[in-house]
DNA sequence: TTCTCTTGGTGACTAATGTCACTATCTTCC
DNA sequence: GGAAGATAGTGACATTAGTCACCAAGAGAA
């Protein structure tokens, strides 16, 4: 039964070099080496805090397995919703506070058990300066979470709530790749550092024009 | 006359190495060299536009002289403000997209005489790779203007047109390095995506709490 | 079953912000 | 000096969003 047990885990758990290969494909075979000789797996589980506000980091993280949300932290303790990262990408924020040692403004909370690999910071300056695709990688995840951050911007800026959770519905459906989502109104609230009863009387008109069905515990995508 | 005006002209356009030696101070002194053989300089008069969305950018750019204004720009031409980058900077989206060819969703726009210089795009590659001081420039470039976005995206979200006002003001004064801020109350609302009776309400509060004085065409800051 | 908790719906009210209309003052240009 | 334009002040009102109070339905536990 032990030996059946150890099997399996094996087998849930893939090696630093399958997920390499799998979800880095880009990077060259001699960056491939380098960092299944040098990193480590951590894993998180769902509901787990990463990283906080004020927390220094010793490893930058690119995440091979499950789902991490980012927000941001407002001063009376409220979440507004930043972004998901997902297996393949790369946390803007440790590559940009390791490399300077700085303190991030940010809380990364696991969502889904989470796997992160670990890249000591010390090899950082090695890696930028003898890897091409890893440069690219790198200069890649800060463009994208640089246009997110606009996007973001662009939102609370210009558009009014409706327009946001139309949006912030769209991106659930998209990411997760699900019709249905679960999710509640006040958790939509809370991302959107807005209130249940707006939520829930947007939702509503939402449904009276026929681009959501509402359920207890989950909205169903329609549009 | 000629003469004159040519002596004077010289006098007042310093050289790439003087530029470079006065606002780089921190690079290496290899990379100097290699930025004094390889880039241009290229003057914009106030006013003019510097890069704008959907433009594709050849060379990536330092500010020398002057200064110049960041915006994002709405569906309807609102013109949200974001950052002002001076002598010693670089354009972060110029890096960013330079380095992806990607088009840009931001105005930069010289609000006085500015000089810029350019740095090839092809010349970037080798920078990042051969030169550590340039590798850390440009990372803590990322990292401080994403931190200027989290601060704009917490100002937005979580406070309100009163407080997003006295940040502006005081965010003036301490770039500006001056009490006397001019600039309209129009000029404001564009910056903050509000209107022009919303702020001079709010001005005018703040100027019986004994924050500031209105004049015509200026505001005095005293907080 | 009954109790309790979570989730969601709704009306009434408040606060913040934006809009409209109008006025006043100062500046600039003929 | 007078006209026109830019800048700013202000009251009235509309709209959006947030808050409060309360209700109702479903889910799970004892």
């Amino acid at each position: 039964m032990l030996i059946f047990v150890i099997a399996l885990t094996m087998d849930n758990q893939p090696t630093i070099s399958q997920y390499i290969h799998k979800l880095f494909p880009q990077f060259e075979p001699a960056l491939k080496e380098k960092l299944i000789a040098n990193c480590t797996l951590k894993s998180f589980q769902a509901g787990e805090i990463l990283m906080q506000t004020g927390q220094f980091f010793r490893s930058t993280m690119l995440i091979v397995e499950g789902r991490v949300k980012l927000y941001r932290q407002g001063d009376e303790g409220e979440e507004f919703f930043l972004y998901y990262i997902q297996p393949g990408d790369a946390c803007a924020l440790s590559m940009i506070c390791a490399a300077k040692q700085e303190t991030s403004e940010i809380t990364a909370k696991a969502i889904e058990d989470t796997v992160a690999l670990l890249i000591p910071i010390p090899l950082m300056d090695e890696l930028m300066r003898d890897y091409k695709t890893w440069y690219y990688f790198v200069i890649e995840t800060y463009r994208s979470r640089y246009e997110e951050l606009l996007q973001m911007i662009d939102h609370i800026a210009f558009k009014g709530m409706d327009e946001r959770l139309e949006f912030y519905l769209k991106h659930q459906y998209e990411k997760l790749k699900t019709r249905q989502l679960n999710i509640t109104h006040q958790e939509i609230a809370n991302d959107l550092n807005s209130s249940r009863e707006v939520i829930s009387r947007l939702l509503k008109k939402m449904e009276q024009r026929g681009d959501l069905l509402l359920n207890r515990n989950y909205i169903e995508w329609i549009k």
